[in-house]
RNA sequence: GGGCGAGUAGCUCAAUUGGAUAGAGCACCGACCUUCUAAGUCGGUGGUUACAGGUUCGAGCCCUGUCUCGCCCA
């Protein structure tokens, strides 16, 4: 609603100055002024014009003054400081629209593509990957459409490695050292699935076993890393036992991810396999395109000599006689393609540029939609997945060089509009704080403990595990919920403490905005109290509370101030009029976090919001307002936050209890 | 060595992209449960926004330099 009321001020602002001063400003700031006596939006317009002008910001203040104040909705136009405009809104009118859920529609046409998640499918998942994947399913719910907004089409998909130096060194453990054969193998699987042992977990210690293994003997350290290539090339390769082997363990694990990430409540529509893009032959089909479009080319000089390489972002133009020894390298001199080569390919199919598409089959069932996977030929009918008009990959800052040269490729190939709609939604790892990294049995050096955080690492199999965490958080709500309510039932209280513990890992992850690395601590994860998932929550269950003792229904509520003149209400109450502002801001507030593609401005204000209510919960008591009309009014106050709040908390892909 | 990011209260983080007196949470001190549930509320302590210059009506944010830390690349 409060993005409603913007544009409508931004419009009409725009005619008075093409009128008054035949002039168009490219856009006109409406802020949020840091106190509510100086009303709800305030224009600093004046400043702008006084430079074109040459007049003293508070005399053109005064010129636009009475011009805005007979906008309709518009009750008062006042002059602050060196020449703000602050406009206070008809409060009763405003609230009347808002409880009407009159609100911005956020949304469009063209399909927009998150690819989230990408784990290796060699070992369990851990904390880094918990915030990528809570990051991309909640920027998805941020797009996709739902009850509030029409959204866009959104395809939400988890890219499969299933080829690559981390797969082969789960092969190589699984041979090596626990010496087994393809048979072998398939009983180990199905012994574990039928005991309910983690296989992930499994291969959490197999890989970092293996990882010390290349280099515990010194006079072995050469060939072992050899099996390793060899074993890397057989899988490239495909149809061999090897490549059996890598197939049945990393399809075993991926959907051992594929439940962690449920516990979460995330889900994907496709999986894309690395196998099906060396198979089918995407990176040979970009290469031609690339070749003849002038982008790839043989360096003749130079350190690059005899590879093919691609000019970087930004690099000046090659004269004849220069050579680019900057240029990246995209297949090396003795032939084999780099990642960011087969990057290039993947991203043109992304975009429905490269003439090619993946098979597609059936690989898990979700209650409401089908998971579907690569393959060579699939199966009909299947959607497809390569039409994307914009496209958004949740992957960490580490590889944002990467990312940028996959981005220059589609520019310099000419798909500029592609390019521009590429968005690397990036964010700074997941590390652990020196007490943290102790605690798990890490051995700190002095140095160590002296830094901020511990960077956690596969290959030395250090690390929280998702799984572990999960269950941590549960298991603390848990605790929580049967000292609170011993008369609930078992499954009652079970389904509360999985909101709970989930709803608070989820917050901890989004409340950090992307760039900032996130020093994780079991302390600070598990809390309850104060800017958290569990706060939020629990201000969503106390509105709710209300409803079931007062035997209202929140909509009635909304509805039945329908025709009340709530000036005089509205008037004497500040704060309850301040919270109708705040749920009033949340279609603006989801433009900016999408614009921003920042889920944690989402955050904050939900806990902003939930702090509004807690505030009016403790002052006004509802039930017993003696006043009808007044009573009326904190009724569908309390209505319209909780029906922000769980509109949020829904983006965020937290659920509301039942009872906390 | 090159590229990118960061440095804000004791700690962890914000700051609507250049706007009004830099805000929250935690921790600490104090007050509030016979109440629609205290996973809550209210009050207090706490700041030279790393440092030095510059740009302008206005800088935590932009520019130049310095220092420190992290990540990526050779």
């Amino acid at each position: 609603m409060y993005r409603t009321l913007q544009q409508d001020i931004q419009a009409r602002i725009q005619t008075l100055l093409y009128e008054r001063y035949d002039m168009q400003l490219p856009s006109v700031a409406i802020e949020l002024p840091p106190k509510i006596e100086f009303g709800e939006m305030a224009l600093p317009v004046a400043f702008e014009l006084a430079k074109r002008l040459k007049k003293a910001p508070r005399a053109i203040a005064q010129e636009l003054q009475s011009a805005l104040a007979e906008i309709p909705g518009i009750a008062s136009v006042e002059i602050a400081g060196a020449g703000y405009l602050n406009l206070k809104l008809d409060r009763s009118a405003t609230v009347h629209r808002i409880a009407k859920d009159e609100h911005a529609s956020v949304g469009g046409d063209g399909f927009q593509l998150v690819e989230h998640t990408s784990i290796n499918p060699n070992k369990a998942a851990h904390v880094g990957h918990l915030r990528n994947a809570i990051l991309g399913d909640t920027f998805a719910r941020m797009l996709r459409k739902d009850e509030f907004k029409p959204g866009y089409p959104v395809g939400v998909q988890n890219y499969i490695d299933n080829t690559g130096v981390q797969v082969a060194d789960i092969v190589v453990a699984v041979r090596e050292l626990k010496r087994m054969n393809l048979y072998q193998t398939r009983e180990w699987l199905t012994e574990m699935l039928e005991s309910n042992v983690r296989l992930d977990y499994a291969c959490w210690d197999l890989y970092a076993e293996i990882s010390q293994w290349y280099e515990a003997d010194p006079s072995q350290t050469a060939a072992r890393k050899q099996l390793r290539l060899n074993t890397l090339h057989e899988l490239e390769v495909g149809e061999n036992e090897t490549a059996e082997i890598a197939e049945l363990v990393s399809i075993g694990i991926l959907r051992r991810h594929l439940q962690t990430m449920q516990r979460l409540g995330i889900e994907y529509d496709f999986l894309p396999r690395e196998s099906e893009i060396l198979h089918l032959q995407f990176w040979e089909t970009a290469r031609r395109l690339m070749v003849e479009r002038g982008v790839l080319y043989l360096e003749t000089a130079g350190k690059n000599a005899g590879a093919w390489v691609m000019r970087r972002a930004g690099a000046e133009p090659l004269t004849e006689s220069t050579v680019d020894e900057d240029a990246k390298i995209i297949i090396r001199s003795n032939g084999t393609v780099t990642y960011v080569g087969k990057d290039i390919a993947y991203h043109l199919w992304k975009f429905g540029l490269l003439g090619k598409d993946f098979g597609y089959t059936k690989f898990h069932e979700y209650p409401d939609h089908v998971c579907w996977t690569s393959a060579l030929t699939g199966e009909d009918p299947h959607p497809s997945f390569a039409q994307a008009s914009a496209i958004y990959n949740v992957i960490d800052s580490r590889q944002d060089d990467p990312q940028t040269q996959v981005k220059e490729a589609l520019r310099a190939l000419g798909f500029t509009a592609e390019a521009e709609h590429y968005v690397h939604l990036n964010y700074a790892m997941v590390a652990l704080t020196p007490r943290c990294a102790a605690d798990l049995g890490y051995k700190l050096s002095d140095e160590d403990k002296e830094r901020s955080y511990i960077e956690v690492s596969g290959r030395k199999g250090f690390g929280v595990k998702a799984d572990d965490l999960i269950d941590r958080m549960i298991g603390a709500a848990r605790a929580e919920v049967d000292a609170r309510h011993p008369e609930l039932d078992e499954s009652e209280r079970a389904d509360i403490a999985d909101a709970i513990g989930i709803g608070a890992l989820r917050f901890f992850m989004l409340r950090f905005t992307r760039n900032t690395v996130i020093a994780f601590d079991f302390r600070d994860a598990l809390a309850f109290d104060g800017e958290t998932g569990p706060y939020a929550q629990y201000a969503a269950v106390r509105a709710a509370n209300i409803f079931h003792k007062a035997g209202v229904d929140p909509a009635a509520a909304l509805k039945a101030i329908e025709n009340a003149d709530l000036t005089a209400l509205l008037a004497a109450d500040t704060d309850i009029w301040e919270l109708w502002l705040i749920a009033s801001r949340l279609s603006s507030v989801l433009e900016q976090a999408i614009a921003a593609a920042e889920p944690a401005i989402l955050a904050k204000y939900a806990f902003t919001l939930a702090q509004s209510f807690n505030n009016f919960y403790h002052r006004h008591h509802i039930l017993k307002e003696q006043d009808p009309e007044r009573k009326m009014l904190l009724l569908a106050t309390a209505a319209v936050a909780r029906r922000e709040l769980v509109r949020v908390l829904g983006w965020l892909g937290i659920r509301v209890p039942a009872a906390m």
